[in-house]
DNA sequence: CACCATGTTCCTTG
DNA sequence: CCAAGGAACATGGT
């Protein structure tokens, strides 16, 4: 469920459950998951700490553990593409793709990832070459013109580049492009100074409501459920038929419009736009 | 069986 | 150097 405001509701979620908590056991039951730290780094660097804070950086979970005598070690969490994180009492059973299990002083912390793309470690230099938070109120119109000027990569493409602005995936991306009306496969740096306004406020807007509805959806983290799913889950699914204007909508007509909706590929990745509005 | 999938990295080719 | 395409990772859904 990745990408940064299906992460940022899970950190709001997550936050209060875990801060206070002690870790007192932990248990990788996929070692691939932990790369590159390695299962004994993380043990030692982690055990017997407790949750200060779970920060964000574009779509990874900053886990802060104190340690002790003012230590404090940052467990990096990356949801990949399948990945879940949730706290409950211990008692049930863990799911079949359980990756890390942490024991805590009360209940238990699980995260699960069928398809083992995620990561949990104590690695921070992935989170180095990672653009400006396209939401923290820094971010300007003007540092988005530099993240496009100069390239002739295709706009779609380059909004999916973390460096460029962190948290974008190919949901939002699609669903940005839509908003701002502007065609996917434009050269990023050929956009007009008003279409890059255009886009830098889409993407606010396009990320912050994907904040909010996750937020009123009322999530059920149990075992077998995420209500934050994107599609054919329980929970919110009443709502996402409605959550996206574009994406996985091929076919369907633009409700701007009335055009139709059209896929293609870029980067190996499935593009949804409106040809109709988008130039 | 075929094809698709919210992410990221690496490799090859032009 | 840049861009694009493909494969890889590993599993599940339709």
């Amino acid at each position: 469920m990745p990408e940064m405001p299906e992460v940022e509701v899970l950190r709001r979620y997550l936050e209060p459950r875990l801060k206070g908590r002690r870790i007192v056991g932990v248990d990788v039951r996929r070692q691939r998951l932990v790369r590159p730290t390695g299962v004994r780094g993380l043990v030692e660097g982690i055990v017997e700490g407790t949750f200060e804070a779970v920060g964000r950086r574009g779509k990874h979970l900053l886990f802060e553990v104190g340690k002790g005598g003012g230590e404090v070690r940052s467990v990096v969490g990356h949801l990949g593409m399948t990945g879940r994180m949730y706290v409950d009492d211990g008692l049930a059973a863990l799911p079949r793709h359980a990756a890390v299990v942490l024991a805590l002083d009360v209940g238990r912390f699980v995260f699960e990832d069928p398809r083992q793309f995620g990561r949990f470690h104590l690695d921070a230099a992935s989170l180095r070459e990672m653009g400006p938070e396209p939401l923290d109120g820094v971010w300007t119109a003007a540092d988005l013109a530099k993240g496009l000027e100069g390239s002739r990569q295709a706009v779609k493409v380059r909004l999916l580049d973390q460096g460029v602005v962190a948290g974008v995936g190919n949901i939002y991306a699609s669903e940005a492009l839509h908003r701002a009306g502007i065609s996917p496969g434009r050269a990023a740096g050929r956009l007009k100074a008003v279409e890059v306004e255009r886009l830098w406020v889409a993407v606010r807007e396009v990320l912050s409501e994907a904040i909010e509805l996750g937020q009123r959806a009322s999530p059920d983290f149990t075992a077998g459920n995420d209500g934050l799913f994107y599609f054919g889950s329980t929970g919110a699914s009443a709502d996402v038929g409605e959550r996206f204007r574009v994406y996985d909508r091929e076919g369907e007509v633009c409700g701007r419009c009335g055009g139709v909706i059209c896929r293609r590929v870029q980067a190996a990745r499935s593009t949804f736009f409106c040809p109709g509005c988008q130039k």
